[in-house]
DNA sequence: ATAGGGTTAG
């Protein structure tokens, strides 16, 4: 059954819907246990309204209604609750409104839940129509739907997100005198807001607020605070943030550390950030892709190639591509050192891998090489280039023959088997389970951080042997 | 995958 609706699902996202269907209904026919079910549908409706096909979306939806088989054995779901949030969700909140609309005006004793209301409410939001949000809460009211902790929490969000933090904070007042408790995602959305605007003293404020209820601050919260005291350029104010989580057995995360990374970035302290990533990997961290892009890019602005040849080896070696950026850092660093044969080595290498390199790249590459009399090599580039945006698409030729059907099938397994093989994020190492000893490393790790945030800003940074040693 | 967030925009 998970088979059959991953199937379903990889058509849907090569937007082959024609054989999606043929692929249903041929089941529908077939055995009782594999018969397409409710997610099925769903899938499809989704499906549907990512690729830009609302209507589609609709009729979907309205053929399943018709179905008795449909009725009989999905009492407690509510298929009209998915369709408009799919539409919400890829922005296409007008038609989910106007066809709620219809619904309501060809039955008139209909009600819609809070739930319907929430989900336009939400793409009001997301699409940052204020006037729209705001007169989907006066509808609620005159229907005499109570908001509740999620539409509280929507509304928050919203604000937030629109850099408005101080409407959010009105309405915490608000709830709380409806009745209705604040919950983390409503503090964490005003704490991150706060911070953001560099409203430091009022984020911890929040914090303060937050505390003193029963489900304390989350790895979000504490991480908001330590991005926001970053971001100011105050480590010394965001390792005590890190203190403070780690008294509470929260342990920082990657992200936590990719935050002091950033900032290292900004101010071009390369020793210190490469003494943060060796403690890290010391404790156990696992890296992600955002910390090796920033070693890198600073590694390659200090021209230290070698150092960032090795980076991008271990980067490789724990799993991650290079990307398109890192291997631009990469060739025009090269360039610059007039390390040309390396750098169209890189270069081959990544159409090999079939990544397009930056026009500029190739562009600032060819022109000095025929400045230089290399003809040939420019020639070869050239050539390389102009291969490229050629897609290889079949014809069609044998359009509903079943050689073509059995084709898109074997396509979608092929494709369904990938989706299986692929790791869930909790093996990729965000919510990896992590010893009692971490927390003492995670401490000597923080320490320091703290004893190089407290130098000078032109004081010169003590350069530790190992940190070469990656 | 069935109402709200999570992640890092030069």
């Amino acid at each position: 059954m998970d088979v059959f609706n991953a199937m379903v699902d990889s058509l849907g996202k090569a937007r082959e819907f024609d054989s999606a269907w043929c692929v249903i209904l041929d089941q529908i026919k077939g055995d009782l246990n594999e018969r397409p079910n409710f997610d099925t549908y769903v899938i499809m409706i989704r499906r549907y309204a990512r690729a830009g096909l609302p209507f589609a979306a609709i009729r979907t939806y309205e053929y399943i209604c018709c179905l008795d088989s449909f009725h009989d054995s999905n009492a407690g779901k509510n298929l009209l609750e998915t369709l408009l949030d799919s539409l919400c969700k890829e922005k296409h909140v007008r038609i989910a409104s106007k066809y709620l609309d219809t619904i309501t005006e060809k039955d008139p004793s209909w009600l819609p839940s809070v739930r319907i209301y929430n989900i336009l409410l939400n793409g009001w939001l997301r699409i940052g129509k204020l006037k729209h949000a705001e007169r989907i809460r006066v509808q609620m009211k005159k229907a005499g739907v109570k908001a509740n902790v999620v539409t509280y929490g929507t509304l928050v969000e919203g604000f937030c997100q629109m850099s408005h933090p101080d409407n959010a904070i009105e309405l915490v007042n608000e709830m709380r005198a409806e009745g209705v408790e604040p919950n983390a995602i409503v503090y964490n959305s005003i704490i991150d807001a706060l911070g953001e605007a560099g409203r430091l003293k009022e984020a911890m404020g929040m914090l303060e607020r937050f505390s003193i209820l029963e489900m304390g601050p989350t790895l979000s919260t504490y991480n908001s605070l330590v991005k926001g005291f970053c971001k100011a350029g105050d480590l010394v104010e965001a390792s005590k943030i890190v203190k403070m989580m780690m008294s509470v057995k929260c342990l920082p995360s990657t992200t936590t550390y990719g935050y002091f990374l950033k900032y290292l970035s900004k101010v071009g302290k390369t020793e210190v950030a490469l003494d943060l990533y060796n403690q890290m990997i010391k404790s156990g961290y696992e890296q992600d892709r955002f910390t090796y892009h920033l070693l890198v890019k600073m590694l390659c602005r200090d021209e230290r190639v070698d150092l960032a040849t090795k980076m991008i080896k271990e980067m490789r070696g724990r799993g991650f591509d290079l990307d398109l950026a890192t291997s631009t850092m990469l060739i025009h660093l090269l360039w610059k050192l007039q390390r040309y044969d390396e750098a169209v080595f890189e270069f081959v290498d990544m159409l090999r891998r079939g990544i397009v390199p930056q026009h500029l790249t190739y562009q600032r590459m060819t022109e000095d090489l025929e400045r230089r009399g290399m003809f040939k090599t420019a020639h070869k580039l050239h050539d390389l280039m102009a291969s490229v945006p050629r897609s290889t698409k079949v014809p069609n030729t044998y359009k509903g023959s079943q050689e073509w059907k059995m084709s898109i099938i074997k396509r979608a397994e092929s494709m369904s088997q990938i989706l299986k093989t692929r790791k869930t994020p909790s093996e990729l190492g965000q919510n990896r389970y992590q010893p009692e000893s971490a927390v003492l490393s995670a401490q000597r790790l923080i320490d320091h951080i703290q004893r190089k945030a407290s130098f000078k800003e032109n004081n010169i940074i003590h350069h530790t042997p190992n940190s070469n040693n990656l």
